[in-house]
DNA sequence: TTGTATGCGTTATCAC
DNA sequence: GTGATAACGCATACAA
């Protein structure tokens, strides 16, 4: 690694030193607010722009004790929404004044491991987006000496103290259940990705429990391997083949837009049937593609910026750090 | 900002008071290879588990001049292709040790701001991702005094001392003709997204030069307002309109796979044409749902996994930093 | 308003 | 092998 010490900055000494003031001086002309002279200042500040100095962040870190660094746990890149949200969340950070770590959690790289490096790096937040630990692989002591304080993002918080930022799912599925019990649809099946996720199961149930409020009590569940477009569409292809038409669901809700838009593609092009007129299908997430005029995708948009404000409210202390649900929207398309 | 102060780690020094030896001997006992006894390196280590310590990697950056941060500057969320490629970028940097600032360039935030701000917090090295300076954004001054080493990846670089790592757009465009006139196409369209854009002016240059090579002096140019799929579609939709079916082109290379389907939705949707029998279509990243069967778009892949490496290989500095041009592969699916 | 002393937690260097 | 001194660059508290 080449060590920056053959470059090295101009600090606030040597501008004292130009300046014919002391370095302490210095300091008080790049803190807003702090007792200077005019005339200081502008001796200061001309100094500074001769030697082209700014004040080094990472000394001042350790003085402070506040990086004004995030670390952002993100373990699933294969969600194609992780980078809206990704752009909204670095955008509100950074004018929040803060910046985003962005960690990788992998097979190389666990929950833990990130934590504690997170930690040795000062950072002033973790936002678990989208992920979350398993109860049994953080230790009370782990959790309660020193970590950093931890917010969810996009997910259900499975640990106690961990405030989280979610879509409110109740309300997701009455929408949508309300919209197409009245479009007519009688005969609904609910597609899952992978029901280890407690927010998959969530919106299951939910599905579930508003359509037995209409009287129906009867769900096809279809479960895709992974979230891909592949997937979604080898589901619906199993399905297709061993349900006779006239027993077929009329409606397919998908667990977010990318098995949705595999599913869209099935039913039209290997089976020739249309959509919705034979099967409409529900997506979630309102990915770009879905928009598009070939597939006109009904789905359910999660409020990204009022959820990204929500979790950096938390973190800057604006905002009461309790887990807070916000409403999404329902966008209707063709394909319902 | 809630600061960390309230709950402060313990320090070297502490550690070396329970275990009843100097800080540095605790300092020792962290620092791999350095000369200590095992007895001493016991004491120490058992009374940093008690304490729950780790070294504060904020004071050893301040010591050693060196953060091992990584600022990964991007500009444009649009393009989904950005997503794999900050899961390998991350994954590979963490392996070296490295962590990545992912820095939002927008309007709030420019190059140069963000540039100064990566400067100020002492990061080792600064990854352009698919951005680049305009020329004469930064003055002379700004690049040469004390900035972090820059690289530019995924994009020509246009800075001179500024090397990059880029997908061989000769070879691949090369292989992308060769390909379609083996398959017999003479009429071949380029479509491209947005042209101001150098790594998309070149695939269009050596897209005609390669054609010119086989007798094919025309090329007919669409070009879509952005990179979406709807914008594809729009662009294809306005060319179809106003060309005879007998002029027209027989197959149409698209700057990138999200043009590519919107133009494969429209082409069969709204025109009841054929891919590729009636058009083909190419198109560039091999873009997940490209491969879907629905699509199954013929594409180019970028090396990602090897340019990833060669940018880390250029910042821990095993490679010379020059700029590397890296091969790609062809991927040949139904589209053609 | 300005200058001084001290601390942040570590590493580098030298003496023992 | 171990302890001590200085240094990294800035911020805080206090004295002038």
């Amino acid at each position: 690694m080449r060590k920056r010490e053959t470059i090295r900055r101009t600090t606030a000494k040597e501008v004292a030193a130009a300046a014919g003031l002391s370095k302490w001086t210095v300091i008080r002309a790049f803190t807003p607010g702090s007792s200077i002279t005019e005339e200081s200042k502008r001796r200061v500040m001309e100094a500074a722009a001769a030697l082209n100095y700014s004040p080094n962040l990472l000394a001042r870190s350790l003085a402070t004790n506040s990086t004004r660094q995030v670390a952002v746990f993100v373990d699933d890149f294969r969600n194609p929404q992780k980078l809206p949200f990704l752009e909204t969340l670095t955008d509100r950070l950074q004018a929040a004044g803060l910046v985003a770590m962005l960690i990788n959690i992998n097979n190389h790289f666990d929950h833990v491991h990130a934590l504690l490096h997170a930690d040795q790096r000062q950072v002033d937040a973790v936002i678990l987006f989208g992920t979350a630990f398993r109860d049994e692989t953080l230790t009370d002591r782990q959790l309660g000496n020193g970590m950093p304080p931890m917010f969810v993002l996009a997910r259900d918080s499975q640990i106690d103290g961990v405030p989280a930022v979610v879509c409110d799912a109740e309300l997701a599925l009455r929408d949508i259940v309300n919209h197409l019990h009245e479009r007519g649809y009688r005969r609904p099946g609910f597609m899952s990705g992978a029901t280890a996720l407690s927010t998959a199961l969530r919106r299951r149930q939910h599905f579930t429990d508003f359509w037995a409020e209409k009287g129906v009590s009867e769900i096809e569940l279809l479960s895709a391997e992974k979230y891909s477009a592949e997937a979604g569409a080898e589901s619906v292809r199993n399905y297709l083949s061993q349900m006779a038409p006239a027993d077929r669901i009329d409606v397919l809700m998908c667990e977010n837009d990318i098995l949705a838009l595999g599913a869209i593609d099935e039913i039209r092009g290997r089976h020739g049937l249309r959509v919705p007129e034979d099967i409409a299908i529900v997506g979630f997430d309102n990915y770009e593609l879905g928009g598009s005029s070939a597939y006109s995708l009904t789905t359910y948009e999660q409020p990204r910026h009022e959820m990204v404000e929500a979790i950096i409210g938390m973190i800057v202390g604006t905002i009461e750090a309790e887990t807070v649900t916000l409403p999404g929207k329902l966008i209707i398309r063709g394909s319902t």
